[in-house]
DNA sequence: TTCTTAATTTGATATCTATCTAATTAGATA
DNA sequence: TATCTAATTAGATAGATATCAAATTAAGAA
């Protein structure tokens, strides 16, 4: 129940594969490789509709590919090729994807204490004023999100809520305890360092 | 129009992005990476059914990402590392990919739709309130002035009054725009500056 | 021949998502 | 203020596909 969790490499590179294999964003990421342009002149260029060009650079700037800048109500977007570029090296390090059997979260036998010390079902009970405890709860919580996925701040405050009030706190010490990492108000979750 | 034409490098990553983008395919990539294995050991590592797994293979063996040997009755898969190294070289070509699509024709489509859509022969029917129209329109309006002539007020207006009565504002515009200079009440078209 | 085992193919199903229209938001303009 | 325009969001739909069970093929072995 407090385990599991998949090959961070793999969940990296799969998102970007993702992102990638979708023609009208490659097209789109075509578009942009030379200049910026606005949402409008993209649809007019792929013949498709604005929403579903939002709805593609969304995608494509979920994962930092692309960036925006806004003149008047237009929104200009341009191309980062360092994601690119970062990828392009992973995919020969095909050995990173090696499934590792046991990549899973091995909590000692003090944390689990620990844990259900300081909870009550899914319900965390209070903060702990320990360091040591609260890194324990604080990477038990990191858990709760997916190391696909973008989350808005709001999305982790919801997800937060969920196990204690206080998800003001908790979030800003998942960001100082470097379990997440925060940019332009995108929250992900930090790769495992070990 | 041209859009559709295929586009080798576009379609060609589609193929391997679409490919790669599945977990289990990663996953299998994974299994892969060290040993040679047959269908039934990687349904087993990845707890899939072997029809699952047969499906997955033909799909990366399609493009050559694995080779097959057979061994009695039991088909061991094995990974080509060349094509992945061939990939990873593609993707930094993204800004290729996009050059090689001849941007300048989509550029004068979607051109030649603004222009379609705000003049009536050679009338514009408004000025268009979005700047990048605007600035479309604007271009077309400069194309009316020969490079080596200077104008005086009273021959800009006249020119610009052929297609639209408020030359006054649009003569500023040209101005703002940069598509063309004035000094001492005589005016001449910009060089191009890209 | 008949049986057994590994793999593939077929067909059905459930999930995912690209796309659209309609509604909403937010800037700029009049 | 009200109005326009660009972009995004919400909601609905259609097409794609990952997965499995069942049927089929292929290659030994008895």
């Amino acid at each position: 129940m407090f385990l599991f969790m998949a090959n961070a490499h793999l969940a990296n590179m799969l998102a970007f594969f993702k992102a990638l294999s979708d023609e009208s964003r490659l097209k789109i990421i075509g578009t942009l490789a030379n200049s910026e342009r606005s949402v409008e002149e993209i649809a007019t260029l792929l013949d498709l509709k604005a929403p579903t060009v939002s709805h593609h650079l969304a995608k494509l700037k979920a994962l930092d590919l692309l960036s925006m800048r806004t003149e008047g109500t237009t929104h200009l977007y341009r191309l980062n090729m360092e994601p690119l570029r970062a990828l392009s090296k992973q995919m020969l390090a095909v050995e990173a994807l090696a499934i590792e059997e046991d990549d899973t979260i091995h909590y000692e036998a003090w944390e689990l204490k620990i844990l259900t010390d300081f909870f009550e079902g899914e319900r965390l009970k209070e903060i702990p004023a320990s360091r040591k405890k609260r890194e324990v709860v604080l990477r038990w919580l990191a858990e709760k999100f997916d190391r696909e996925k973008r989350y808005s701040e709001k999305e982790i405050n919801s997800i937060i809520g969920r196990h204690h009030p206080d998800f003001a706190t908790l979030r800003r010490e998942l960001i100082g305890g470097a379990l997440m990492e925060r940019k332009d108000g995108i929250y992900w979750r930090k790769e495992a360092q070990n």
